[in-house]
DNA sequence: CGCGAACGAACGATCGTTCGTATGTTTGGA
DNA sequence: TCCAAACATACGAACGATCGTTCGTTCGCG
């Protein structure tokens, strides 16, 4: 039973350890349910095994959540430093970090979902790192607006709240959007880009 | 004890009778550490009572939930109603949804939250009414988009699309912004339909 | 006297986790 | 090449804790 599970999920996804399958079908069940409303033996469960059986793998159910939320903030944060690392105009650069974190968004939505909502179940001391993971990425995008004014291509305003306006925004529309393709991808992000800059109003109406 | 306790909220806070005060505590207690981590043991003890006695009150753990969020979306609703009835230019009435959401989202941003994060753990039937309710509130921004493309003062989009978003948008403001007073309140409002009317380009920059 | 509201005790269920053990595979020395 | 030691991984049983909730009772106020 075990070779055949192994090697069925091992042709789809080369890497796929058990350990990393589990960590998958951690994630789709706190996603769905909470990861307080979500029980190590559910989690065994679903990953063919008994609950016990688990702990050869990871060392507490908190261990889990520690992995999906530092996983994805990684991620986040080094793609923020490549970007912020670009010679490209400011407007371009968050072009490119709006694309750039919609591109993870859509990659793994259900990571993404616990990496939104689940963080605040991490204990201390996980849950200061995580935060400031967090603050130093919205950080990037405040520092983006707050070029962007001193250059005089955004209108004046709050960087932070701008910065953190955004990504509130992006984020969120993990669950009103649909999959996209890569082409899809690309039309959110100049979506996005194009409200951020220009809001809804039509071109003939004129700002107050 | 109890008629200490009665008396020094009642004089803040006319009609809090028991009951009234446990569902605020319980609304900051699912707020704070959501539903599903929050035992009626604790919720008791805050309460100043033992866990038995809250079911003098309540049926169940499940009905405290279904009140703060019921109440939560019943104002919303009520709120939606009153603006659509109104005879102004449809970006004025936008103007005033966008001022009243903020209105209710900080009359008590605690059930706002539960309301935003803790409805998923509602069961049905409940969970479908309470989805239904939610789409209303989005159809009616949703509508106001429409109609403002229709009579050419929105650039055309997806209605729908634009109301979820502008929604997701004010309600994660609740973390990021500080109490308001009611000016603050309505500077926010402005601050708000700015932004989504003309977005953060400065107004020599042109749309592509 | 009756009734709402509090209580302690306790129910069965489920929680995260530990332990001892069995099994199968890998590995290293003779 | 073969055997044994070591290892990784699975299991059933069970731990103490805590969960939401029920029950019978008591207490105090109208």
């Amino acid at each position: 039973m075990k070779s055949d599970l192994l090697a069925a999920t091992q042709a789809t996804a080369p890497p796929s350890s058990r350990r990393a399958l589990i960590a998958g079908f951690a994630t789709e069940l706190f996603h769905r349910k909470g990861y307080a409303a979500t029980s190590m033996r559910e989690l065994a469960s679903v990953s063919g095994i008994e609950a016990p059986s688990l702990y050869n793998h990871f060392s507490s159910k908190e261990t889990l959540l520690h992995e999906i939320c530092f996983g994805m903030a990684d991620a986040f944060v080094s793609t923020a430093r490549r970007i912020a690392a670009m010679d490209l105009p400011v407007e371009d650069r968050l072009a490119r970090a709006i694309e750039e974190h919609l591109r993870l968004l859509f990659s793994d939505r259900e990571a993404v979902g616990v990496f939104v909502n689940e963080w605040r179940h991490l204990s201390e001391p996980s849950l200061q790192t995580f935060k400031a993971l967090r603050s130093d990425y919205e950080q990037f995008f405040a520092g983006l607006f707050q070029e962007g004014m001193l250059k005089g291509v955004f209108r004046q305003g709050d960087p932070l709240w701008l910065g953190r306006q955004l990504l509130l925004l992006m984020n969120g529309s993990i669950h009103s959007t649909a999959r996209p393709d890569s082409e899809a991808l690309a039309n959110l992000g100049r979506r996005f880009y194009g409200l951020w800059m220009h809001g809804v109003a039509s071109s003939t109406t004129q700002p107050d």
